[in-house]
This record gives structure tokens, sequence and C-alpha cells, in this order.
DNA sequence: GATGAATGAGTCTTCATTCAT
DNA sequence: AATGAATGAAGACTCATTCAT
């Protein structure tokens, strides 16, 4: 009979205005009264909520990093062969760039400017660990080089925030068929 | 007739001052008061080399940018063949992010934070030109695969920035052989 | 729900206390910092009641033109004669300007100064209309000169300014003999 | 052979920027950078020619005091009739009024607002002296009323403040014979 | 004399946070 | 829990004036 009185709508509210303030204007422009007005509340209310700013952009952080892990291995299925896994993963990851790009700009923001606190940083990293294994597997399996996970994930993983960063600004559009191409280069990368 | 005249070496304080802060506590806790304690001038004086803080940033960004660039395609020889004109402009941009820590650093927050002006940035990227023309050359001498300048960058250039950066936050050391695996890594997923 | 409403005491203050700067030390020395402290709060309050300074000075404006206007036509019956109507008017303003000196003071220093908002202006004078009607009556009763309204309220209004302004800096004293000879100067000017 | 190395064309300049800009947006809007860039020299220059912004109001407030009542005693002759002499005075102030707009808005402004030290003002009443013998003279030979000087200008003079400001400002253009019957009302408020 | 650079003090305004209800 | 008012500290920027040549 615990009782909820806070409302998980209204916290839903208040990180979702911020991570749009944030994405179109940048941290610096994204103030509480801001936040508050977009998620139709008192500024008052958000320390209901939150510890304070650093706090509600933590906790954000942490909520959208969950959410683009669990997309990441959706009908992941550690059976099948690695080039397989791999693939239906990386393509878990290509689409979720491409259409919640509201989140993945966040994230790439948060990865790349010092507003995330470290610790917190580390702890939305862990979910990535079935594709840590998935490529100890290919190693021992000799299917990928033996190199570490820090260049597997910079080869195959990071380009694809470039490409869909380039895709967002109209640099470059990305369809069905340039999407194979790139997984093939991203395969390419890391394959032996 | 003769009057104090603006000083290239205080403007160049300022510059250096702003990527410090920026560098280490992000855009929104670099003010100008701090940048101008850092420099040791008054706060007024910022006003006399600079427009404003935006045109600050912008400036500090193209110089960098530009630095940066001039660093890309030292000894480079349009003569060789394209692998090892690729390398020697792989390794100097390379070696850039690792001994040039701060520039690259402020550069990859520009690049991923909406704080440096669309037009300014669309300015900072031309001197990358003679790198695009190079894959021109290797495609046409079927050396490279046949794909666009934005999915060669992605996976043979881009991955550099979160090594470097794994590199800096301790995450995974590089030295004189990791880098060489990454080239590898880099040439593999490129070449035909 | 109850909670903190906006004062208007306050408010009021706030205009008060502009008022009484930018009366002894001009527009250029009311800064709002002096304007918070001399209303006993902070300066970021002032911003919960006006949007921004020129904001603030012009409903300060507004008001005051306001219950001068009011003090104008206090007892003024348009039932009798013209002489009679316009002096109970003239009477009424002349001891608005006498009694109330800083908003005399403040009116006449907008009236001169490009501070206010010509929109603003405009506003404010709306409420003099019933002076202009007495005067159009007064010209059908062949009691008055055939002249414009402006040349009326030049010549029989405006002087006032001059007066209580003298007054005001010691240079000529007004009292009752005085203001009553004053009267019979305005209204030769004006009358047939 | 007194050496005159301060230039008076420079000294001009600055005080018609100053009257230019205080015109044009009030006191508050004429900063000592603008000023300068206006008489096209250096803001240092500024304080060769005067002690500092207040000594350069103060003296630009005398400058053109003294300009105006050279002008309202144009063709003055002290023979002529009480009422001839009256009506040249007065359409020389109506004449410069209506054509030196800038100066006769920079004084009106000065007049009404706390920017002008209180002795500076007293200096620059002085030379309306012949003003006020001639009202003696009309009062001595019965011609005019027994009233204060004070009395005299707030209604005779003064009132053309407010014309020609209303004409400015294109409230009630201002015309060869409205000037006349102006001048009418204004005889009639000072003759016995 | 003339000047562009330099600046401390100050301008308006905003911010993250707390208060009082 | 919820909130509009309130605020001290800080933000970017400007100003009158002085410095150094």
């Amino acid at each position: 009979m615990a009782i909820r009185q806070k409302s998980d709508k209204k916290r839903a509210s208040l990180l979702n205005a911020t991570m749009k303030l944030v994405n179109n204007q940048g941290f610096h422009a994204a103030p509480m009264s801001k936040i508050a007005k977009m998620a139709e509340m008192s500024p008052a209310t958000i320390y209901i909520y939150f510890e304070n700013k650093q706090d509600l952009i933590n906790q954000l952080y942490l909520e959208v990093k969950a959410s683009f892990s669990a997309f990441a291995f959706k009908n992941y299925n550690e059976e099948t062969c690695v080039k397989e896994s791999f693939k239906q993963i990386w393509f878990n990851i290509a689409n979720f760039k491409i259409n919640q790009v509201e989140e993945a700009n966040f994230l790439s923001q948060c990865d790349n400017a010092p507003i995330i606190d470290e610790e917190i940083k580390r702890e939305g990293l862990k979910h990535l660990q079935p594709l840590v294994d998935l490529w100890e597997r290919g190693k021992n399996e000799q299917i990928l080089k033996p190199i570490s996970p820090y260049l597997m994930y910079a080869f195959s993983i990071y380009p694809l925030a470039f490409l869909t960063n380039s895709h967002y600004k109209k640099g470059c559009e990305i369809n069905d068929e340039r999407i194979h191409v790139a997984f093939n280069v991203a395969w390419d990368s890391i394959k032996l």
C-alpha cells in the first residue's frame, strides 16, 4: 500500500521538456524557468521531483541511455552466429539514431561536453555489456580481429553518430540502401 | 603620434583561456569574467578584441579548426600512392588529437553541441577538401570503396575522436602499437 | 493551494521610488538597483512586476497622467457657464502642480525628454478631451477666441508648468493672490 | 602671440555631436564614445577640450543659450514703442524655435530635466535682461499689466515652446497666419 | 595635442533556488 | 504535493575616464 503521490507523468513531462530545450539551444539555454513552463508547472515543482538542475540532467541522461540500450538489444538472440547477432544490434542502434532523433542528439551532446557527472556516465555504460560479450565470442571464434572493445566500438558503432548527425543536418541523406552499405563498411573494419 | 596597439598576445591569451575553460567545465561555465581573469585583464578589455561572447567562441573555433587542418596535411605529398597519402594524413590527425588534447577536445565539443553558428561551422569545413580529393582518386584507381566521403570520414577518421577521448579519460591508453593497429582497422574499412 | 500573490503595495512602492529618483537626478541616474533599494526589495523582484525598465517608466507615466487628469476634472460641472467651468479646471490643475510637486515634476520631465515611448504618450493624452470639448463650447457661444485647442492649451494651461517650476526652485513664490492674478492673465489670453 | 593650439573647430564639432545625440535619444543615450565617433575623433581627445561629461553638457547649454539670446534681440531697437519692441523679440524667438529646431529642442530638454547644474542655468538666464527691462518700461507706461516678469514670461513666451514642439511632432502645423494669431493671443495676455 | 587601448565600476537583466502559503 | 512570489549572486555588456605612447 505504498503511497506514490508524486506523479510519474509530471516527472516524464519534465524530462521531456529538458531534453527538447537542451537539444535545440544547448545546455546554457535551458533554464529551469523555461523547463517548468514547457512542462506546464511551477519552477518550484521541479524541486519536488529532482534535487537540483544537475540531478535533473543526470537522471535524464540515465533514462535516455537505458532506453537506448534496451532498443539496441531488441530481438537480440545470443544463439545466432556472430555476424547475424552483430547485424541485429547494429541495425537496432542505427534505427534508434535515425528514428529517435531527439534522444540520439541528446546523448551525443552529453557524451562530448562536460555536463554529465563522470560517475553517472560510467553507470550509463554498463548496459552495453552484452555487445562486449558478443565481440569476445567473435574473437574466440576467430571471426573478429583480436582488438580491444574500445577499437571495436570506435570503428563499428561510433561512426553511426556522425552519419545520423549528417543526415539530421541535411548534409547526407540516409536511405535503406546506404545504411546497408554502411553496415558492410562497419563489418569490414572489425572482421578478421 | 604613436599609440598603444592591439596586441596579438592579448588576443591569443583570451582565445587560450576560453578554450581551457570551455574544455574543463563546458560552455555554460565559461563566463566572460572568468575568461578575463584567466587571461589577466579586465572583462571590458575582451570587447576590444571581440564583438561579443559568440564572436569570441566563433573565432576560437575557426582558429583551432584552421590549426587542425594545417596539421592534418603536414608533409602530405599528393604524388605518393593512395594508401601512403592516406596514412600520412591519418597519422597526422591521430597525432594532433593525442598531442594537442585541448584543441581536439574543444573541436569535438563544438561539433556536438549547438554553440557555434552553423555558418561558421561550414566555413571551418572547407580546409578538408584535399582529403576528399584523395578519396576520389582512390575510388578512381579502384583502391577504395565506391562510397560517399561522408561514409569515408565516418569510418576512417571519426573513430579517432572516440579513441583519443577514451585515452584522455584513462579508459583505454593509446600507445604506438595500438595506434598502428587502429590504422589498419581504419584502412580495412574503406579499402576495396 | 493558497499562494503568495503579487502585492499592489510593492508595485506602488516601485513606481513611487522610480518617480522620486527620476525627479531628483534624472532618468540616467535612476538605475534599477537604486530603485530596488529605495523600494526595499531585490532588483530581481522588479521584473516580476514589470517587463523591463522602459515598461516600468511607461506604466509610471500612464499612472501619473491618469491621476493628474482625474484631479483636473474634480468637481467639474458641465452645466455651469464656460468661464466658471474653465476656472474650476484651471485651478484644479494649478493646485495639482503646486501640491503634488513630485507628480507634476515627473510629467514635465517626461513631456520634454525622449524617455517615454510616443505611443504611450498619445495614450496618456486622451483624458483631456473634456477640456477640449469645453473650449469648443466656449467658441460656439462666442465667449472664447476662434483658435485651435493647441493654442488654447499653450497660452492658458502650459504656462502653469513654468510658474510652478519657478515656485519649486524658489525663483518666484506662488501665493493665493498671485495665483488669482495668473488666472486672469490666462483668461485674458483666450477670451474673446 | 598667445598660442591657441586647441582647435575651435574640434570643440564646435564636439558640441554639435553632443546636441544631436542628446536630442535624438536623450541624455542617457549619448555616451562619450558615440559623441567622439560622431565628431570623428578619439574619446580621449574630448578631455582635452572639456573637463568631463558634465562640463561638456554645461558648456553646450551656455553656448546654445547665448546663441538663442543673441537671436532673440536681433534688430531690437529700444526706441520703438513697447508693443513694436515686444513684437520684434517675440517673433525672433518664434523664428528661432521654428528654424533652429535642434537648439530649441535641446534647451527645452535641459530646462525640464535635472541635467544642467543649477548654477549654470542661472548664468544662462542673464542674457534675457533687456526683455525684462522692456516689460518694466511697459508697466511704467501703463501699457502692460503690473505683474512680475515670471508671469510675463510664462504667458507670453513660454507657450511658444509648446507650439513649436507640437509643430515638430506633427501635432499642429505652424504657418504664417497661425503664428500671427498666436502673437495676438500672447499680447492679449500681458497687455493692460 | 592627439589617440587607441585599457579598465573598475556600474548597467540591465536572468538564473537556480527557496519561501510562504 | 504544488505553486507564484521572492531573491542573492551572477551573467553579458557598457561607460566615463585614464594610460601610455
